[in-house]
DNA sequence: ACTGTTTATGTTATCGTTACCCCGACTATT
DNA sequence: AATAGTCGGGGTAACGATAACATAAACAGT
């Protein structure tokens, strides 16, 4: 058991004769080294033992190959399906992932730049949950180059990856009316975030083709529907019933909608529709499959990594914007009002 | 808009006439400065923009307050607690944390260590998901300090945090047979694992005790289980009925079961009892909670994190080892038998 | 006035790697 | 035979920070 620290590229060529440089270079598989000196060289780096030091690469080359992912909640299955998609998608371009989580508390969003420019990451894959200017700012000043998904931020000209929640809002409109339903209960998302307001933009969008109007939908605000959440209270929420259909922003918000409906003794669909975004699979088949908007986590996932190595290669690009489009996924929680 | 490159020491130093080495020990903070100076600098800094460099840093300083987490699974409710917690115990004592993933592929394993020592990290928090001595053993060789969570592996010397899984087993084994079961179907996890095979010994011990023998249970073997989830058909590994209690490895395998059992149209627990480990609260109240035993997920990271932090303090204590107890939590998915 | 100690800062040498430029020995061309 | 162009590889100086030591000034004590 060698009790030296790591070995380095100077161990490796104090053992093989070559000089440093050569000895990097034929880590690095540089072709105009010769085959078998590139070849004889890595065994016996091999057999020492050699890990090469990323931080000095990285510190004199410039690139870290690794990309920030900053995200708010891991706990949540939207984000741990893109997480997978995104490591897939990097690894296989020749990038590293690293997970950088801000729990939800704004201060801690910039701390968490901060970190990823210190350690000198190429790019950011970011989603921004709170509609802030600043960590945009922060990243744009510090000329780190990102891509916002899920949402974007007003008054931002950046690159960015969503899936078009207008339409969605508008599909779940259409749905719902089509089934004959003329009075609605909308359950709010984070206030001001994009994907909310466009969701909701949308679904009056439908109704007001179809001559229904924007009093037809009761708004509970988000921090009425969070606070029911956390107690697992939302009885008063649904109160009055004055209403044949529930939107909700996500299947997490629509899965609590359901359980106190269920506590309540109302039957989804028969006594109240229910339709709501994201379109989520647990893995735990216990759960019922709700009738949502499919927001494609995946696509969304391959198309910010898409567009981020194409903004690390052309930096002068004008700004991209990709919006994925989406659909409805009928699990049979809507029907006609009784 | 500057077009510059990022702020460094060598700017801050030239903007504000000390030496770079007076500047980096203003922004250490180091008390040998006078208050005077030290907050002069500072603000020159915050002023320009200056974001510290952590891997020159810790390519100097060979300390890179950063600790790895080597996990397979992100998605699974149990690990995203455990890094909620391990995320804050580390932060707290002023680490970073870096959660790599290995995807249960058993050579990204190793790969995950290898980036977890190409950068520098102080130290690994590891979940060992195959029983593999040579993961271990290459953190070993690199001198790297590292935990074992969760399980530990045959013949393998090294610091440990796990819960009592052996108890665990004992517990259920005696809750059921209190209840009257004398015949058992027991759904097996991952094979091989510690944690699979001291729950099923401390289940055999409970059924000893009561003089019932250990071909009372019918083993359902990893792979059966596994696959059945896989295609949410699980139905013949519950046939045929020559039990009256199943005993799961997992409240995810559990879930799985009951799912089955209910389109089986058991009931449980009226015609069957299910008991499982986890205790997992997924958020969504639609599920039922299942009775199970608790692993205690936070203390578990928190003292992986703490033995860790111990282990960095002082590379020459002796192994490091911490069991921790478990609990039974009723909630009402046993009965005695029909 | 001399020495010793403290205070406040500057100098130098790395950490491990890669970028850039260089050189000697061939081969190929004029 | 002289010139130019490969091939195979070496030498040196960074990248941005910190550790360790050095120094200049100020002050105290005898």
């Amino acid at each position: 058991m060698p009790r030296r620290a790591r070995v380095t590229l100077k161990d490796v060529s104090n053992e093989c004769g070559y000089a440093i440089n050569t000895i990097s270079r034929a880590m690095r598989d540089d072709k105009k080294l010769p085959a078998a000196t590139r070849e004889k060289i890595r065994a016996t780096a091999r057999r020492m033992g050699y890990i090469p030091n990323s931080l000095a690469s990285t510190l004199r080359s410039g690139r870290s190959h690794i990309i920030a992912v900053i995200v708010n909640d891991v706990h949540n299955q939207h984000f741990c399906v893109m997480l997978s998609k995104m490591d897939e998608a990097l690894r296989q371009a020749g990038y590293n992932i690293m997970i950088l989580c801000m729990q939800l508390d704004e201060a801690l969003g910039e701390q968490m730049i901060h970190t990823a420019i210190s350690q000198s990451v190429d790019g950011i894959l970011y989603f921004p949950y709170h509609n802030n200017r600043t960590h945009i700012d922060y990243m744009v000043k510090n000329r780190m180059p990102f891509v916002l998904l899920d949402r974007w931020i007003q008054g931002i000209v950046a690159d960015c990856v969503r899936c078009d929640d207008e339409q969605g809002g508008y599909l779940a409109g259409r749905h719902l009316i089509g089934l004959g339903h003329r009075r609605f209960l909308f359950l709010s998302g984070v206030l001001a975030s994009s994907s909310q307001l466009d969701r909701h933009r949308g679904f009056l969008r439908a109704l007001a083709e179809a001559g229904v109007s924007a009093d037809s939908v009761r708004v509970v605000p988000w921090e009425a529907v969070s606070e029911g959440m956390m107690n697992e209270h939302m009885g008063p929420l649904l109160e009055p019933l004055d209403y044949t259909a529930i939107l909700s922003f996500s299947d997490e918000i629509a899965y609590h909608a359901l359980n106190t409906l269920r506590q309540q003794g109302r039957a989804v669909p028969e006594d109240v529709s229910l339709i709501s975004f994201d379109h989520i699979r647990s893995g735990i088949p216990y759960l019922p499959r709700l009738t949502s908007i499919y927001a494609a986590e995946g696509d969304v996932a391959q198309a910010g990594v898409r567009l981020l190595l194409n903004r690390l290669k052309h930096p002068d690009l004008p700004t991209q914007v990709e919006i994925l489009p989406v659909a409805i996924y009928d699990e049979g929680t809507t029907a006609p009002p009784a």
